[in-house]
DNA sequence: TCACGTCAAGCAGAT
DNA sequence: ATCTGCTTGACGTGA
C-alpha cells in the first residue's frame, strides 16, 4: 500500500498548481508558469520521498489552459525533457500517479460541445503522463457524470462515448463512485461493459451505497484493475465533524481511519487521502500503519 | 500589504 | 431563477 495525497503540499511554499487569469494569458506567462510548476513538481515529489509517500495526484492545473484555444504554445516539445526527467524521478522510486480532471469534465454529457472541450481536456492529462515516460498503472479518474433525469440512457451515453475515444486516452482511464449520482454498483454495471476499472472512493460510498458489505465492494473493485492497470487505487476522506453536508475532514480522524484499514484487510491498494490539511495526515496515516502492524495487508 | 470579488468550463440539489 | 459545492484554492484589482 501506498499513500498520499492530491495536487497540494501545504509544507512547501512552492505550489506546483501556479495559474492565472484567461485574461492575462500570453505564451510567456504561459512558459514562467509551466516552469515554476513543473519545477515545484519536482520538489514535492522529493519532500515525498523522504516522507515515504509514494502516491501523489498532479494538479490539473499543471499546465494552465492547456485544453483552451488560447493555448497555441507547443508546451509538450518545450518542456519535454523536464516531463522526462519528472518521469524518471517517478519511476525511479517507484511512485504511483494519478490525476482527476476537475467538474466540467463529463463525457455522458448530451451536449456534443462539452463532450468535445472533456475529450480535449482528458487528451492533455493523458500527454502529461505520457510525456513522463509512466506506464498504464497512471490513471485519470473521472465521475460518470450527470443523470439528465434518465440514469440508464445516461450510463448507455456514458459506455457509447467511451468506447469512441482514442485509445491512448482509454488505456489511462477509470472512473469513481460519487456521492449522489453513481454509486459503485453503477461503477461495477459499467465496467462489465467496457472493462474500465473502477476507483472505489470510500467517503462518497458512505454517503451513496446499497449496503454493501465493504470487503465485498473492495473485492470486486479490485477485479476490475487488470494486471497493467496495477493494483486499485482507493480514495479516503471521512466527514468535517458538526457538518452534513459530505464536506471533507480538515484533518485525519484517526480512529475512522484505523476501523476503515482493519475493515479492509487483507486487500492491498494505493491510498489517496483526500485529507484538507493534505501531507500531515498522510505522515499521521504512515505513522499509524507503523505502530499497528496487523493493519498492515 | 491585504481584503475580497472573481475565476473557462457542468451538473445536481437546495434556496 | 439563482446559488452552492465539487479535489477548492488562488488570481489580481483596488484600497
Amino acid at each position: 500500500m501506498k499513500i498520499g495525497y492530491p495536487c497540494i503540499n501545504r509544507s512547501l511554499s512552492c505550489k506546483g498548481n501556479r495559474t492565472f487569469r484567461l485574461r492575462s494569458y500570453s505564451d510567456e506567462r504561459l512558459q514562467q508558469t509551466i516552469q515554476n510548476n513543473l519545477n515545484c513538481l519536482l520538489h514535492i515529489l522529493r519532500f515525498n520521498l523522504k516522507y515515504g509517500m509514494l502516491f501523489f495526484r498532479i494538479s490539473s492545473d499543471i499546465i494552465p489552459f492547456a485544453s483552451h484555444p488560447v493555448c497555441t504554445f507547443p508546451w509538450q516539445k518545450h518542456f519535454r525533457h523536464q516531463f522526462k526527467k519528472i518521469g524518471q524521478f517517478i519511476m525511479k522510486n517507484d511512485m504511483r500517479i494519478s490525476m482527476h480532471p476537475d467538474q466540467f469534465i463529463v463525457i455522458n454529457t448530451p451536449r456534443e460541445e462539452v463532450f468535445q472541450r472533456s475529450v480535449a481536456e482528458i487528451a492533455y492529462h493523458a500527454e502529461v503522463l505520457d510525456l513522463m515516460g509512466l506506464d498504464t498503472t497512471a490513471k485519470i479518474q473521472l465521475h460518470v457524470g450527470g443523470v439528465y433525469t434518465d440514469k440508464s440512457k445516461s450510463i448507455v451515453r456514458f459506455i457509447d462515448r467511451y468506447r469512441s475515444l482514442d485509445a491512448s486516452l482509454k488505456r489511462r482511464l477509470v472512473i469513481e463512485n460519487d456521492e449522489k449520482s453513481y454509486d459503485i454498483q453503477d461503477c461495477l454495471l459499467i465496467h462489465k461493459k467496457i472493462k474500465i476499472p473502477v476507483l472505489f472512493d470510500y467517503f462518497h460510498h458512505t454517503l451513496l451505497n446499497n449496503h454493501e458489505s465493504f470487503c465485498d465492494v473492495l473485492e470486486s473493485c479490485k477485479k476490475t484493475w487488470a494486471e497493467k492497470d496495477g493494483i486499485p487505487m482507493v480514495d479516503y476522506s471521512s466527514q468535517k465533524p458538526h457538518t452534513t453536508t459530505g464536506a471533507h475532514a480538515e484533518h485525519l480522524d484517526k480512529s475512522d481511519f484505523k476501523v476503515f484499514l482493519r475493515n479492509s484487510r487483507p486487500y492491498d491498494f494505493d491510498l489517496m487521502l483526500e485529507i484538507k490539511d493534505k501531507e500531515r495526515s498522510v505522515i499521521k496515516a504512515l505513522t499509524i500503519l507503523k505502530s499497528d502492524p496487523r493493519l498492515i495487508s
